[in-house]
RNA sequence: GCGCCCGUAGCUCAGUGGAUAGAGCAGCCGCCUUCUAAGCGGUAGGUCGGAAGUUCGAUUCUUCUCGGGCGCGCCA
């Protein structure tokens, strides 16, 4: 990697200078190298001297000069200048540049994989909507992010596994109340109010058939068994697969759930008394009051099940405990997480850490759920410091061990488990919001959306080849925008103006390089085998410099993606590898029979800047067309 | 009230504390007898919402403020 290669030659021109006593010694952060904006500036620049000026005790100028006399020595430049306030700007030498070119077409898109540092075993879980209605336009967000930022990981070096968690509980008020509707609809009655009533739910009612006399519960079976598959298929449609899909009713069945609360109540996380416990946070998160709400048991209520139990998730800084048994007995959808997270950290094979993709109505969520996997990793048994409690604490923790034994494992929790919420999309249809609630009927189906897209583009294609086209506009469309940031997806747009999309100029500049390739195998110029350190030492113009410099960077950019996980940069990535490629083409003939050496060095070229396009297409989910 | 996110060109949005803030689309002017014109070149378009602070340097970090979206259930 080019960056890295250049950053480990600054740092060691520094040493260079270390040793020579032209600068102290000292605790140097290893240098950051920078693409240049403008060809005079160089290739690459750095901004080493301006941030270790400090550090050496010198002027930026004077640490830059140093550092350019050091530099100079190193063959891999033609020229070293400093400039403004003490940048280095960096010109390679042709010889340094094409070892670049030998190395993508000897790794093929393996060059794009680095090593991570600390590897780690990493589960993603992402989309994991209820199976009471197709995959919408809205988890379509999720579903690109999740699955982009799983390939981008595991580009990145980790180990990592895809997980969609079904909920399929059989407690699940909105799944009950979905079976409820598409037993009206099989046995001729009005959905209930607030019931589903959208086209699809027809569709179920219709594929279940006639009934017997069958309760609830069969219909939320069957109807579930019905809508994961379709689920399923819209989601491999749009090049989403799943090492694992796991079912929460799998947890209940296995007896599961109550182990886990029994688990919480002997560590005294969880208990049944009479109260919730809920903070008052000034701004910055800080408890400014505790407040103790009496929950007193409805005397009305003659079936005396039992009590309410509760997860006293205000040891870890949740602003409510939360119910995990209703007084009837029937455990909530976070009774369920805990015993999913205690699945997922027992498992061998990805234990390290999770991330887990949430829609933006999930914000609220994240908190409880950091304080469901700190219950399970709190223990006991550790002692703290003997810090008295103060008042506010007194409120929430009987000692003051539990309450560092709750913030350790507090701290580890966070560590080990990481919420990443995507923002809102919000759907403009025709000028106006288009709502895709699946209960009033008004839904929009991610498949729908494919078709939609692959018909207007490809009206005469088949149906694959039209959703193919749909998957890759709608993944890349999704992709464009970082997943922190609401977006507005303009259907409109979308379809009848589809031309417009991006994706096509990153896309044709592969079917471009195709085209060229083809020609020159016309031409008899195609060649096996490297070509030859003099012959790719021909690539001189700047057109193929600065590809050759962007088909280097992939690496570099995934790595970064992977750190903080803005997939979209390669959205961007990919439009700066195109348009170099497209300048390339346009300034450069490639198959000139008479000129064999440079038509062979520029296949080289146009081949390695194919596999950086295939790599990259590859992370965001998009095809790569031989034609267009 | 508390929390998350956003405010950058006409529109939709990029922009790891660095040099002259970018792209696509929309607008205007050019370029196909040569490998795909779904391309390329040129032109026009900006008080980076506002104010203070940190810094050699701020669109980027901090605080405040204005405007907008969303979330704060014994629903998931």
């Amino acid at each position: 990697m080019i960056r890295d290669e250049l950053a480990l030659r600054l740092r060691s021109a520094m040493e260079r200078l270390v040793a020579a006593g032209e600068v102290p010694e000292g605790d140097y952060d290893l240098p950051e190298i920078a693409e240049s904006k403008s060809p005079e500036h160089g290739d690459y620049a750095s901004n080493f001297a301006l941030t270790a000026a400090k550090k050496a005790g010198l002027s930026p100028r004077e640490l830059g000069e140093r550092l350019q006399k050091a530099l100079a020595a190193d063959a891999a430049f033609e020229s070293v200048d400093l400039a403004g306030p003490g940048f280095l700007n960096l010109k390679l030498t042709t010889a340094a540049l094409i070892a670049t070119v030998g190395d993508v077409l000897e790794l093929g898109e393996a060059y794009a994989r680095t090593r991570a540092d600390a590897p780690r075993r990493i589960n993603i879980e992402f989309v994991s909507v209820n199976p009471n209605g197709p995959i919408t336009v809205g988890s379509g967000r999720g579903a690109a992010f999740g699955s982009t930022l799983a390939n981008v990981l595991s580009s990145a070096g980790h180990t990592v596994h895809r997980e969609y968690y079904i909920n399929d509980g059989v407690n699940s008020e909105q799944m009950r109340l979905f079976a409820e509707s598409v037993k009206a609809l099989v046995e001729g009655r009005a959905v209930p109010e607030n019931g589903y009533k959208g086209d699809y739910v027809q569709a179920v009612a219709d594929a279940i058939g006639v009934s017997g006399d069958h309760g609830t519960g069969w219909f939320q079976t069957q109807s579930q068994a019905i809508m994961l598959a379709k689920q399923r298929d819209d989601l491999a449609t749009f090049g989403v697969e799943f090492d694992t899909w796991f079912s929460e009713q799998s947890l209940h069945d296995g007896g599961l759930v109550d182990a886990c609360l029994l688990e919480l109540e002997a560590k005294r996380m969880a208990d049944d008394e009479p109260y919730r416990t809920v903070l008052k946070l000034a701004k910055g998160g800080k408890v400014e009051e505790v407040e103790r709400q009496d929950q007193p048991q409805d005397e009305d209520d003659a079936d005396g099940t039992g009590n309410t139990v509760w997860l006293r998730s205000t040891k870890f800084a949740d602003d409510m405990d939360r119910v995990l048994r209703r007084k009837d007995g029937r455990l909530t959808y976070i009774a369920s997480d805990v015993a999913y997270h205690r699945d997922k950290f027992s498992r061998p094979l990805n234990a390290d850490k999770l991330i887990t993709v949430l829609g933006p109505d999930h914000h609220g969520y994240i908190g409880r759920l950091t304080a469901v996997v700190a219950a399970l990793l709190e223990r006991p048994d550790q002692h703290g410091d003997g810090t008295p409690l103060d008042p506010i604490e007194a409120r929430i923790y009987r000692t003051s061990d539990e309450r560092d034994a709750c913030a350790a494992a507090l701290a580890e929790a966070k560590e080990r488990l990481e919420v990443v919420i995507f923002q809102i999309v919000r759907f403009v249809k025709e000028g106006k919001p288009a709502p895709m609630r699946k209960r009033d009927g008004n839904i929009y189906a991610l498949i729908d959306l494919l078709d939609e897209l692959g018909k207007i583009q490809a009206p005469d294609a088949d149906l694959d080849e039209q959703r193919r086209i749909g998957r890759d506009v709608a993944r890349y469309f999704y992709l464009m925008r970082s997943h922190e940031t609401h977006m507005d997806f303009d259907i409109d747009l979308a379809t009848k103006r589809s031309d417009e999309n991006p994706v096509f100029y990153v896309q044709y500049a592969h079917a471009r390089i195709e085209a060229v390739l083809r020609k020159a195998e016309e031409e008899g110029l195609v060649q096996f085998g490297m070509p030859s350190r003099d012959v790719l030492g021909l690539l001189t113009d700047p057109r193929e410099r600065a590809l050759i410099k962007k088909i280097a960077d992939l690496p570099w950019e995934v790595r970064r993606c992977a750190e903080d996980y803005g997939v979209h940069r390669l959205t961007s990535y990919a439009v700066e590898l195109a348009r170099a490629y497209h300048h390339f083409y346009d300034g450069c003939r490639v198959v000139q029979p008479t000129q064999p050496d440079l038509s062979r060095a520029r296949i080289a070229l146009c081949r390695s800047a194919q596999i950086g396009l295939r790599a990259v297409f590859g992370l965001l989910g998009i095809s790569a067309p031989e034609r267009m």
